[in-house]
DNA sequence: CGGTCGTTTTATAATGATTCTCATTCAATA
DNA sequence: TATTGAATGAGAATCATTATAAAACGACCG
């Protein structure tokens, strides 16, 4: 797609980042493939482009494009395992740069509106909601 | 407390779990300390009553637990990283069991209420909402 | 009580995702 | 085109988590 290849030359400039030959090919697989996808997938996919890349070079600049807010992290947690024992109805405001959790009251969700945008069968019956944001020691640092 | 050792025993009795003191033990420490932590964090809280306790009887209960609902998971993503090239405001509807992820559109969100219950300084101007639930695959296979 | 059998625990090895290290190569700039 | 700091590649290292196998437990039956 000779869109992405442009935009990511914008891009780049805009973050001062170097344009390699490998950062235009990661980020255009990321682009061209429309989904949630593994840096295994998109080192696949890279791959067939450039068979001699690092898996290694993949995680570099994913991360490099999420830090920059170039691509965005489908996983916004801390990567390993947290366990709440409050099991009463309540939602989470999520820090997506510390990966801070706190709990959060209220009824900002409409959720006849939500069911009607549901696909069929998706079963909300123990709806959990996560908020993304900066929590405010990592807003003011930023 | 003496509460959530009664309270552990109902629960042991209601999902068919055997009671042991390890399991015991694992549980009130989730209970006690309000928050979210990791398994380390409750390993370390446990070896204080049982000192020879294994890592890996805390993982395996703990992962217990979430199956039958004792517990609740603040972590229910895929453990490992996925992109999205999509920038474009929308959020994501995630399966807690089989950890999928499918967009969603729609305008379920209430801000004006949802600003309203924020902490101070909590940076939402690029809100990312996710809505956990079972999809269709495994809430039927249930 | 004592034996039996399935379950749980323990210790440790194995796995898998991600990051680090460092020698080599490359891109930006003058 | 030469310089220089940044990016890459290959593989080792790390960390969280899971698997494995042997030992301990515990509920039940006689």
């Amino acid at each position: 797609m000779r869109l992405a290849h442009e935009q990511f030359r914008d891009l780049a400039a805009k973050h001062g980042l170097a344009v390699t030959h490998q950062r235009q090919v990661v980020y255009e697989s990321v682009i061209a493939s429309h989904g949630h996808y593994s840096p295994e997938d998109i080192y696949a996919t890279v791959r067939r482009h450039i068979p001699s890349i690092s898996l290694a070079t993949v995680y570099n600049n994913l991360r490099l494009f999420i830090e920059c807010g170039i691509l965005r992290e489908v996983t916004p947690h801390a990567s390993t395992l947290r366990v709440d024992g409050n099991l009463k109805p309540h939602h989470h405001l999520v820090c997506s740069r510390c990966k801070s959790v706190q709990d959060i009251e209220g009824e900002f969700i409409d959720f006849n509106r939500l069911s009607r945008q549901l696909p069929e069968g998706f079963d909300l019956t123990q709806p959990l909601v996560e908020v993304f944001g900066l929590c405010r020691r990592c807003s003011a640092k930023k």
